[in-house]
DNA sequence: CGGTCGTTTGATTACGATCAAACGAAGTGG
DNA sequence: CCACTTCGTTTGATCGTAATCAAACGACCG
């Protein structure tokens, strides 16, 4: 049973990792309305085209993001785990511009927007937050684009590694360097641009020179040091305040 | 001369495009203190790693943004034009993921963060077209992952040549459906993760074919309809209220 | 016990990279 | 005004990474 109170509070603590927030800020976040929902595996929370009128907080779980070409390519655009606050581009009105789909059972908690809409009128320092919160999700996505764009399919998928190690642990899910998001290799292949196939033979070669270990469908950082430096990782663009995980 | 009331009228006419503003938005934004500045070509606005402390309003001019790899490669992740807000990640209080640099010599008003703040604490609803303008950044972000990711060199060039057509057509610099982005080929390899050469022989590919026609630096859509299903162009990423460009 | 889904392997192909050099236009300085 | 440089475009030849095609394998599930 998701709790509404461990739903808010876990926005709360999102949107003050930007920006200071105060006392009555925080009681606007903690009044606000929660619908809970828990989303299956391999279900859709949005899709391209439909305009929701939520904004979600992941509370357990993993989501991803993407997007498809015209012939039916798909390409993954973001991989979102809790704590992560999905807006869901609510406030553009406008359709929206890519799918949202569970990659692992979900617990959501969705707030309409109606509800944010009050409580940013009455505490616009919760908008400015929401509107960092924006600025950074944009440069994790420039990241992956010069990841797609100028890498090779090594370096790619160890940055993407890299980069999901440093979040999970920013999440609280970091079970030291370990990676505990389960993607399938046609997943991982279509968040890097590179093909199934590819990616596994890669893997393969990164399991060989020790720079990973693989349990079913999880990978695990054997050896962060040269890890991070093959994937020429340097984790600023994610735009912590707390030092950046280092080799335990 | 940098019109101080004409670029603030340009700002707010942007931040209008996402939410509804009222009269006294208005007056709030037509209010805040704006330093000029003109950059040459070339010249940098931000580099990566620097903390600037204000927004920035793109008069006139083109800039570009681009982050490198460890090794040396250049990735352009951004294009900007005419009416284009930057928020030089001003409120993360985080240094700059990316740099900015002119492409031409360009016009810019700047506003401190400072005023940004006292504008949006009065009037949030400023904070909020804001934060849906870092929202629509990244939905464009998105579909360059998608096009870098999963499209071939021809159809990446064909929608990087198509998106810029839409925006400037957007940006009140459309002369029909020509682009007057003057990008080198090199830029134009930076941007959709091609190299130089190969871009310029797909240039070549699309003139024979009659989809476009060059001028100096300037690439001219000459067959909107055809160059549009190569790009396999849908410009709802872009979330314009209006309706997008058609063949004229 | 099939059946589905994901992983793995092998063989071949091709798209785009790389290397190298010439060319053209614009700008600079003697 | 003409060498000379610089920057960008163009062309040609070759190479290599990753795609594609095809099939087998393994795990999990009903």
């Amino acid at each position: 049973m998701l709790d509404r109170e461990e739903a808010l509070t876990m926005m709360f603590r999102r949107l003050e990792r930007h920006r200071p927030l105060g006392a009555w800020d925080r009681k606007a976040v903690m009044g606000l309305p929660v619908l809970p929902k828990v989303l299956e595996a391999g279900n859709y929370l949005i899709r391209e085209g439909e305009t929701p009128s939520q904004v979600c907080i992941l509370v357990s779980g993993f989501l991803y993001g993407h997007k498809m070409t015209g012939n039916g390519l798909r390409q993954i655009v973001s991989i979102h785990m809790q704590g992560d606050v999905l807006d869901l581009q609510t406030i553009l009105a406008g359709p929206a511009d890519h799918n949202v789909q569970a990659l692992t059972r979900s617990e959501l908690a969705l707030i309409p927007w109606r509800a944010i809409e009050e409580a940013g009128l009455a505490r616009p320092g919760l908008w400015a937050a929401m509107w960092a919160e924006a600025l950074v999700e944009a440069a994790i996505l420039r990241e992956w684009v010069l990841n797609i764009g100028r890498r090779d399919a090594l370096g790619r998928i160890a940055h993407l590694i890299c980069e999901l190690a440093v979040r999970l642990e920013g999440a609280g899910l970091g079970e030291g360097l370990s990676q505990s998001v389960p993607l399938t290799q046609e997943q991982l292949a279509d968040a890097v641009g590179l093909t199934s196939v590819h990616v596994n033979r890669i893997l393969q070669q990164m399991k060989s020179e020790g720079l990973i270990r693989r349990e079913k469908r999880l990978v695990i950082i054997e050896d962060w040091k040269r890890m991070r430096s093959i994937a020429d990782f340097n984790p600023s663009y994610l735009h912590r305040r707390q030092r950046a995980l280092e080799p335990a």
